[in-house]
DNA sequence: CGGTGTCATGTCATCGGTGTCATAGAACGC
DNA sequence: GCGTTCTATGACACCGATGACATGACACCG
């Protein structure tokens, strides 16, 4: 592989000229660059960003771990689905600032979590991007000499500047635009209380209803996802069982996020529950391969993955550049609106509710 | 960020000395060992990746490249989906050998390609792989100094080592059990001529009937997909109408995708064709957020990807070793299984057709 | 007891760029 | 016309590891 001692050799001029002539330097004349630059086509000249690296302390990379922790088992859910978009997202971001992406993937066993920071810190990424599949808390293990890091899709306790999701704005947009359409008693099926959305959701959905003027009833509001957890079919229906029993039953239900809106789909279906007519569905999540492909489509909220790495890899950026505003505020949203496909209908607040029409019927 | 030499210095000893208890080498003794682990646990020091490839020309970086042509429109197709998985396959076979995985993505402008090649090279990347999202001919530009390329999920003609899928194999393992449990009219959906798995399984389907005795009837097989193209379900909905109006219509409807099959459901269900009891569906990809959340759960054929990625890994790490077998065989393959899920009944092939139960009925 | 081999460690040069400083010549000002 | 500034370039050290080679201390052997 040639060097630049060799192109310098070529062009007839020191090393340290083509070096000005790589990097744009203004102090040389146009006769001298012209021949480096033929030089260097010559030789098919490129250079050594560890040299480079070496000389300077700026190594053009950023590293990036993901996969950490896996909780989901394997099976329906669609297992790294989210990351993949988000770290097109920052790849994106990083490949227009001219830095290259290191990554590593854990394989979901957290353990090696150290190992490979410091296998990026060994290539002196300037700043490693931490990326979780699902919303989550994490506390990620000491880290010296790591100056520049962000988590997407996660946060911590110790203020480390996080892109996330903004679940509460989602859930109530949803939930808002459900009530616009003449919903009134509106069901929902949760994610296990113990995920940062459970709450966050749970909030959105309260703040629309509080906004309409609706009370906020929670026999409506019934554990759903299980996480992919056995047993979990059974559990969504005898929620929904519990939900269709009420005296004044939901007219559409709003489920934790698309997966479970898939598994209410079945079992509305085996109970001969017609979806949209008789009830209403919406998920969360906007998994376009779920969303579109089931019938009816499902209205959904978007979850803006792309987004969230971009900004993620945008924070990044301007923190490596030394910009303070950017770590002062530790976390960043992302917002997702709502996505209106078939799987709910714009009903008259006043015409009878499944249940009536059951028994008028 | 300590250097080796501050470890030495405070080990007290030369810095070769603890680049000998780095690398392991036998000749150190224990005591001076011991006393330069302390020393880099005290200072946390980390060497530097930089350094070591610059004198021993070592980076011990694989590039990635991928999403070059994303020749299919956002929407329902799960665009960058196989990739994930192939990508995860590699990372895991490079991180058991102690490489740190560079990766670029075109986002789709396949011009970006040598820009990104050119990155990688500057970080002295040992080998690259080339990620396609789907089976695939390509053509490289011309690269110089590029020792170590192996294609994945496509081929070219040049005879760069490849890892492709075994979509003969897959074809004729799932056509074969079609026929085991009863099937005799057997309907093909097929991809687009142009794509090479388009062939490839339409040989796996031929040689399957073939080993069955069953002669090749070519009005069974129609265009289905079009890769998302405007107007795909008119000409896919044509050409079911086509197989269920034949004198002998088929009883399976093997499609060319998983997403060619949701449609498929859509349309048997327009026109009143139950699945799987008038009509048995079959897929090719078992993306499982499809296959299994279709109702009925979609019978298909696994595509291996993250064996794919494994395989494109292990097959590089071979070729940087020096290892001359691999780099002669210019093809690798990796088979996956058909898996049987609801969309497929077993049947009686004495038992009459849709048509003729059509038409008693 | 001197020669030879092994062990443990040190010295020095080197990988390929770039920062710092020096310098030769041209341009400029008075 | 001579000092000053600017322009274009070169010389040289240095970033942080490691390979090649050297060296001193022992152990072993005849």
């Amino acid at each position: 592989m040639a060097t630049i001692y060799d192109v310098a050799h070529i062009a007839g001029v020191s090393a340290k000229t083509v070096s000005r002539v790589m990097n744009g330097d203004a102090l040389v004349s146009d006769k001298t660059r012209a021949s480096v630059q033929a030089a260097m086509d010559k030789l098919a000249y490129i250079p050594s960003s560890a040299a480079r690296t070496m000389r300077s302390s700026k190594s053009g990379l950023v590293g990036l771990i993901t996969g950490a922790i896996s909780d989901a088992p394997s099976g329906i859910e669609a297992v790294g689905l989210p990351e993949i978009y988000i770290v097109q997202g920052i790849q994106r971001v990083l490949a227009a600032n001219g830095i290259t992406l290191l990554i590593s993937d854990t394989g979901g066993d957290a353990s090696k979590v150290p190992d490979l920071f410091r296998t990026l810190q060994e290539h002196r990424a300037e700043g490693i991007i931490y990326v979780a599949d699902h919303h989550m808390n994490i506390a990620l293990p000491p880290l010296a000499n790591v100056k520049h890091l962000v988590l997407a899709n996660c946060r911590d306790e110790a203020g480390t500047p996080a892109v996330i999701p903004d679940d509460e704005y989602g859930q109530y947009t949803l939930v808002s635009g459900l009530i616009a359409r003449g919903h009134r008693r509106i069901g929902f099926l949760t994610l296990p209380e113990n995920l940062v959305a459970y709450g966050l959701r749970l909030g959105g959905y309260q703040r629309a209803l509080r906004e309409a003027g609706i009370p906020y009833d929670p026999v409506l509001v019934r554990r759903g996802d299980s996480h992919g957890a056995p047993g979990e079919s059974v559990l969504v229906s005898s929620s929904i069982d519990h939900l269709l029993d009420l005296e004044n039953p939901p007219t559409v239900l709003c489920c934790g996020n698309d997966r479970l809106a898939v598994a209410v789909y079945g079992i509305l279906r085996s109970k001969g529950v017609s979806v949209p007519e008789q009830m209403s569905v919406a998920g969360f999540d906007d998994y376009r391969v779920i969303s579109e492909i089931l019938f009816p489509a499902l209205t959904t909220v978007d979850l803006p993955y792309g987004r969230m790495g971009e900004k993620a890899a945008e924070l990044l950026v301007e923190m490596m550049r030394g910009d303070p505003d950017m770590a002062a505020s530790p976390r960043h949203t992302v917002k997702g609106e709502a996505v209106w496909r078939d799987s709910v209908t714009v009903r008259d607040p006043k015409v009878a509710t499944l249940k009536s029409n059951r028994r008028n019927g």
